[in-house]
DNA sequence: CTGTTAGCGCCTTCAG
DNA sequence: CTGAAGGCGCTAACAG
């Protein structure tokens, strides 16, 4: 058995009581009496019982992210979710934050054989968590809808109609536009573009942008040139084959997301094509890979590291305000993303 | 509030114990009043609480992953640990399977500004965790000593001289010297590598199997074809262009993991060599990332999802055993990389 | 300045 | 088959 409070105290004939207030640095202990219990505890390697502790103050000092995967982009050996190096990012800066408000951070990792939704219920009632970081929504989003029943404090990254929830939305619509007006500016008149899932929000976003950004440009839109990939590499790889395969192949494809047009790009090449020459390949989210690719990416970035920081401390404010019975005010925000031009899109029209 | 379980005993005018053993599925209990307990939790939506039943019982049904993070791997605004697939791919297996395993998996994020080693002690002492998985193990690694003399179980992923505990490991030794042995029989006499920081046993380990590779087939050692990296995209690429510079540079480069064969790619396309034609470039890791590439890399594959699945099993195992005061026999692994030929070492003899 | 008291929510003897 | 009692380790009122 672990040291435990009992023992510093017994050590030093002193009640727990004054052991705890004189590590807990409280100022009504005599200054040598705080020395004394904290050598004891230095030397018998006491460090107070998280659980314990967590317990008695009835909150979890956890905070919990929910992937939302969507059903293609999971195969059965492994979590690709995790693959994705947007999502990576964002889970970096979720942890940093997260651990800096002293705050643990739990993902979500949906196994083969069990549901995303059980496990996530599990953590909400079983009040593991004291809030819950929510990426990707759905249209029509049970995990809103639920958090919000069950008045568990989340924010989210995106945002939907209405929503009265703390979020950082960044803009893809108004970013797709202006990156279709750069594309008809160099001369592209058969563009295409490959989407994500359909119950995405983001997907709506970014694909309304690419055609108002037709419209912008004055192109008419051409339904023969929309693919739907699953925001993986091999779903733009598959998708990306389908739109050159066609008698009038598109001179510029956008993606959904830079994964998407990484598998473009792949199949660009394996048809013969030289990427930034033959045709014109960007994408959304400005992966680090983006840089390294062959051409590099043009892409649209977003700063997915600082979101999950912000996003990590108005989950914190919300959780706090809620604690002290304090009406929270939902901190809304939208972001542009930053057109950032590489070689990928450098000819092809 | 949450509900509790007196809640639901006092609705029912019952005892919370008769509610627990109910819920729990003892048998000491009438099928109706089981029945009964059942539907009012349910309906007032109870489910135990986590963080009391862990108190109760002892035990944190948590694990934790101890990510090595090389200094110059990190810089201040973002961990770049995560940004390496194949830890992240590792990552995905130990949550995976830890799920399924009824635990949950803390990843150790040290932030920047605070020391990971005053996290992770906090963690251990806290009694929040189990068991830990630890990797990327140093030669003197002062994680294993205090988790020994914590009598906190761990596995590792790799191995030191003469451990007693738990390990998996992938011959980096014999991989590489097989690499080498293959890059010989193409034509190639002057190899170089591109290793990772010093402190590290896999460095020592690849390292070896490079000289080995060279004694076996019958070239000398050549310490200017020695660069250093840490193990990610840019120390890859820097490490790279010092080896290119040479007068007399190698027509083949080995590198301690992908991501450095990443860097070193990239490196070599920007001195204006093309990658499988005027120079051979091969990584060690086999992630993703890696088939995709221009050219493909060849690498040596270490089945990252499965090693880290397994490795949570016998960390189950042995945190398990420990429980019922039983010796745990250490269960120790050596599995052989397997050699992935890709276009990246076609020819450049 | 220090100690006593009273739980946080649950599970597990031990008695009925 | 069910209930009462005790306690996991800690902290926060409230008394001295």
């Amino acid at each position: 058995m672990a040291v435990t409070i009992r023992d510093v105290a017994k050590r030093l004939n002193l009640s727990i009581t004054t052991v705890s207030r004189a590590l807990d640095g409280y100022d009504d202990v005599a200054e040598d009496t705080r020395e004394r219990v904290r050598n004891a505890a230095a030397q018998m390697g006491y460090a107070p019982s998280h659980m314990a502790r967590q317990m008695r103050r009835q909150r979890a000092d956890t905070i919990g992210f929910a992937i939302s995967l969507p059903p293609t982009a999971r195969d059965n050996t492994n979590n690709r979710a995790f693959a994705d190096p947007f999502v990576l990012e964002f889970i970096a800066g979720l942890g940093d934050e997260a651990t800096q408000c002293h705050l643990d951070l739990i993902v979500s990792t949906a196994t083969p054989g069990m549901e995303e939704e059980t496990l996530f219920r599990r953590w909400v009632q079983g009040r593991r968590l004291d809030g819950v970081v929510v990426n990707r929504l759905r249209k029509d989003d049970w995990r809103v809808a639920y958090l919000t029943q069950n008045r568990v404090p989340f924010v989210a990254s995106g945002h939907l109609q209405g929503a009265t929830f703390p979020f950082i939305e960044v803009d893809g619509k108004s970013g797709f536009k202006r990156m279709v007006q750069y594309l008809a500016g160099k001369g592209h008149a058969r563009i295409g573009y490959i989407g994500g899932p359909d119950g995405l929000r983001l997907q709506d976003d970014r694909l309304a942008g690419y055609r108002a950004g037709l419209r912008a440009a004055g192109l008419s839109f051409n339904k023969a040139f929309l693919a739907q990939g699953d925001m993986t590499r091999n779903g733009g790889y598959a998708a990306a084959l389908q739109l050159l395969a066609l008698p009038q192949r598109p001179s510029a494809i956008l993606c959904v997301n830079d994964m998407t047009a990484i598998g473009a790009m792949r199949a660009a090449r394996e048809r013969g094509l030289v990427v930034g020459r033959d045709i014109a390949i960007a994408g959304f989210d400005g992966i680090a890979d983006a840089e390294h690719t062959e051409p590099p990416l043009t892409t649209l970035n977003q700063p997915a590291y600082d979101i999950a920081r912000a996003l990590v401390q108005m989950l914190a404010q919300m959780i706090e305000d809620g604690r002290r019975g304090q009406s929270h005010v939902p901190k809304q925000v939208l972001l542009q993303p930053e057109l950032i031009l590489r070689q990928s899109t450098e000819g092809g029209n």
